[in-house]
DNA sequence: GCATGCTATTCTGCATGCAATATTAGGTGA
DNA sequence: TCACCTAATATTGCATGCAGAATAGCATGC
């Protein structure tokens, strides 16, 4: 099974004890977990052991557990009875799954949306995002443009007015990002992409229900299409 | 000498140290706990001290912790920083929230299980279990009917073969559950219920997906109307 | 009678101890 | 060389210690 922990490299970024000092010590190092395991630097099927987190942390282990729990909880990591955490797999038939579930609750949510109506406030806020994320095609952190995107997404889905159901959605995007992990993967439809928000943003203002929830159905389908052919890619 | 909670009734039913006694004492915790609350034998907004419970459920403060870590990530307590768990408000609006958040999962899934196909099989399946809602119309447990309903329900989704779907949409029931905290919540409407789940069946068998939708959606909405009636009642 | 401030606990949250179990290393025989 | 057994070691999971924050009790002043 997973190899010991002891050839990683440093999984702390910061040598000094913690991070964001006002925090609680379980909330920093869930963070910090959570951090290392996106970004790749934890990679799929690394044990996670008490006493050794708890070292290159510099707390103890409680708080460790605590945060090993809860990202156990949200899917990050899987736990064996008895043999401890592990750093999740990636799976892609899952990948696929979140991305019919973003599906469904995000054309669910856009109906809602303009069956309640769109104030010109709520148009405008979008297009913020959706300027960002055309800032961020030119940089190269496919990371944060995929953070941008995602706020767009969930800006637009918090017009329904419906915290449960932005809850869960948000919860999608998280374990997505888990999926991509980064490395390697280029958006290379950026402007595609952009492109889609910005039609899915005149359907809006047209108060086209119709249009709007098929074009935002499309933009997820391509993105899963996307996300298919590299994990496709990764595993050859 | 410790001040706690003495207002509260025993939280425990049971004496022995645990139940399940093959099971981790986290997890025998953690479903104590959660039992405890959807009965509501812990009412909202009692406070949940360590210290206390540990000693009710014989066990030690860490194991505790832990399990209202989970039950914090899940929603059925609230936390506040330094100040301690305690257990969730009923809150009116979030059940409107998540009813409506299943209409979406489960129309979603629905669609999709009919474009993938239904096999005999799988509408065997659900016929079984609604005989078994029938068989349950007769009894007086109300809570135990919700289960079987939630039950039909996720055998339903289940066929969409979509797992990520299916978990949140068993989150969704376990938080509604709590919501409705059975006492003196009697659904009168059983009858109708068995009804439209027959009806919904009829539909499934020929294949007629936007009736089958429609009549799903309608059994959804008729359910949180008549839970929102509850509350109202409740909060009068 | 009521608000205010002080003091004594209690409680939270992190650190650490410890027994049972799992893993690894090392030796033995085929 | 390899499979297998045994002893040594490491790790998990629960129990408990402890400092500091939060709360409650109480007295005092208005």
């Amino acid at each position: 099974m997973p190899a010991r922990p002891r050839r990683l490299r440093e999984p702390a970024a910061r040598a000094a004890p913690l991070a964001l000092v006002g925090a609680s010590v379980n909330a920093t190092v869930y963070e910090a977990l959570k951090a290392q395991i996106t970004s790749g630097r934890l990679g799929p099927g690394v044990k996670l052991a008490h006493q050794w987190l708890a070292e290159t942390l510099q707390v103890s282990r409680t708080p460790v557990r605590e945060a090993l729990e809860r990202l156990y909880q949200e899917g990050f990591v899987t736990r064996l009875p008895r043999r401890g955490f592990y750093v999740a797999e990636i799976d892609h038939e899952e990948a696929r799954e979140l991305y019919e579930l973003r599906e469904a609750l995000e054309v669910h949510a856009l109906r809602r949306s303009m069956a309640l109506g769109l104030k010109p406030a709520d148009l405008r806020r979008l297009a913020g995002h959706n300027r960002l994320y055309k800032a961020h095609l030119t940089d190269h952190m496919t990371r944060e443009r995929m953070l941008v995107d995602r706020d767009f997404h969930l800006a637009l889905a918090a017009l329904a007015g419906n915290r449960a159901l932005l809850r869960a959605l948000a919860a999608v995007f998280e374990r997505l990002i888990l999926k991509i992990r980064t490395e390697g993967y280029r958006t290379v439809r950026g402007v595609e992409a952009l492109a889609e928000h910005t039609r899915l943003m005149g359907a809006l203002r047209e108060g086209d229900s119709d249009g709007a929830a098929r074009l935002l159905a499309e933009h997820i389908q391509g993105a899963r299409r996307r996300l298919a052919g590299h994990l496709q890619e990764l595993s050859a």
